[in-house]
DNA sequence: TATGAATGAGAATTCATTCAT
DNA sequence: AATGAATGAATTCTCATTCAT
């Protein structure tokens, strides 16, 4: 009857499926994929059972989405450090720390998000699982990069980089880990990171003693 | 005097019980636990469906025993460890590589069982991320255990055991969730853990240059 | 605006519970409670098995709501029996010979809901006979009143009222329960009336010879 | 091996067979007939499950046992009641009120017996609703019979016995009833056939006015 | 286009009954 | 004869998906 341009109606459109995509992430997080129902997300988007249908195929496609969308997010951050690299040890040195600090940041602020898709995903299908190892690798190889840059810059010492960054990255990934779940109390974000930014300079060993076995 | 021996009927019954542990573990490790079904399990141990029933109270509980005697098969294997100390830090260091190896072996003997646990345990109730997360903190425990030992020995640099620890814990996971899932192509274990336990040892920065702190 | 006319969709819904609630009165009294099936019902009513779902939480509920129901609808058509109260001793006959044509019409009109009600009820849980312990004693209460009225206005004796209205009770139910299963044949529901309330008025007494207790 | 005589063998049997009707009559009287189990039956009388099944068909016939029984012994208590008439009114009365006694104190005696019988049966099939009608007939024809004997003897007025009857049933069934759950608080069994006798003989009406219709 | 009532396939669970020992 | 482990038919209940309005 009323005929709303068909502009506005592309509008609306996009704003009810915003309005599902947010619901969904916040039942997702609530209750995890897998006990998630469709009726749980029209229930808090506001809107019917069958709208939900217009918008997705179902409840997988709509998780995906969210889950696209936050890596994107995520991995953009990131890519631009790529752009100015270190020049010098120390600068290599707060570059780490300041990447570090990021990635806490950016977990913290993206607490449940992280959690979820790093938990849910891989228990989903196979293509998702997948994606979250593609995920990982993508940081693997960002950290390689760097690593690389570094040894070729002399800033740090000869060591096989794909090996290296995957510990990096273990590392960075248990770091998360804890940080999201507040397993590690009465330790500052500036503590920890300062460590292990430490640990991954100089390692837990004696600097003096030789500990390369080949030498001994 | 009256009825089946009470011998015979208990071997059976622990019979059908391992039958059916044993047919879950698989159905579990082929579909993961959200997509099992009871009537994959009792298809499998070829049994029938009221039989599980008996045994167990539900899925939940067959996956929860599952876990717990994997749990206590795996800690129990690294409890041993504590008994002997490394002396020195050559030993120190061999038996870093052999307690990595004993890792990735127990992991690669219990691949899927692994997998499945650290998959799937966070995304079925709050007590069993609880229980994946507790599991992850005996390993850290045990770390810490070492690099304290370590440290008044004077095989290690001073530094923060309780962070370090989760550090390596860290390198731990992703090593085995890197080699379970065969991502690191031409690369044989023996190099993975030499590479790895040198990296603990030293970091990747140079061995002569001094790190920020200590200029500071 | 948009989706379909609340109204109708409100009417729809109230015509699907009750073809559902006319099914499960038709099969409880078939079948009686514990045997029939949801699957019954939803056949009887020719809506999908889900659909009783939204409308009943399960079957003990459905069964809830129409003894609730019932037993409404039967203390309505009695409460206006206390608006106007006899004024002499004939009057007060004829009330009670009008009352128990009444309660044999309701109950036969009702007949196989009475039945299922008082005979299905008790066995279901403690919730269930203790509704139906309230109804007969609402239908004591108002025999108590009005033989109290009775008493006070010198249509009838002094006697304990708490306990004669049981026993008017008791006869009011057994001669229903007769009644509706047809088990005093040749007689017709006049005759049965009129013999009760006489024998309720005069017991079957010899009334010239005075009472044991008047005796001593 | 023990070759048990086959007369205590008899016996045996027998003790099972009575373990096995007691612990059904406790299973069913503590959880009601439909959700009575025969594994709670066999687990009480403490034998196995198969064992059941070697003395009765089914959950059913161990109920229609135990009912037999316990009607039968009911019966039996009463029967004895036709051997001596009384031969005044006196006597008719206080014969009234033992009767009255020994119902009460049977059924309290066997409390939680009658009422499971007095519920449950009804609603498992049409021939334990028969056998519980045939069993109030059986009292009703009792009364009857009393009654008739009353009028031919001149204790009672002329009226139709087999209403009466009926009423007088109506009167024991209430009292059993309100007695057996304890809902007539602050009078004592005493005072109750009492005023219950008393009804019976004179009604509520009062004895120097003429109540019937026809009179006036 | 949006709606939400209706659907029914599918999964969990129970428990009377059987039968090998 | 007694046992109790095993059985599977029968039932309840859930929830993604459809479709008439």
């Amino acid at each position: 009857m009323a005929g709303t341009s068909p502009r506005s109606n592309e509008v609306r459109k996009q704003e009810t499926k915003q309005q599902l995509l947010y619901a969904a992430a916040s039942v997702f997080q609530r209750k995890g994929y897998h006990k998630a129902l469709v009726s749980d997300i029209v229930a808090e988007a506001g809107v019917g059972q069958g709208t939900f249908y217009r918008y997705f195929a179902d409840k997988r496609e709509v998780f995906e989405m969210l889950m696209d969308q936050f890596i994107g997010d995520l991995l953009e951050k990131f890519s631009e450090m790529s752009a100015n690299l270190p020049m010098d040890v120390s600068e290599y040195r707060s570059a780490s720390v300041r990447a570090l600090h990021k990635v806490a940041e950016t977990a913290d602020r993206n607490r449940k998000m992280a959690l979820l898709f790093v938990r849910e995903a891989p228990t989903i299908d196979h293509r998702f699982s997948e994606k979250i190892a593609d995920f990982y690798d993508q940081f693997a190889k960002l950290a390689q990069f760097y690593l690389e840059h570094a040894i070729k810059n002399g800033f740090a010492r000869e060591c096989r980089p794909e090996i290296v960054s995957q510990a990096l990255l273990g590392i960075g990934v248990r770091v998360v880990d804890i940080w999201l779940n507040e397993r590690l109390s009465g330790i500052t974000l500036r503590e920890l990171i300062e460590e292990l930014v430490e640990f991954a300079f100089r390692g837990f060993g004696l600097p003096s003693q030789s500990t390369k076995k080949e030498r001994v």
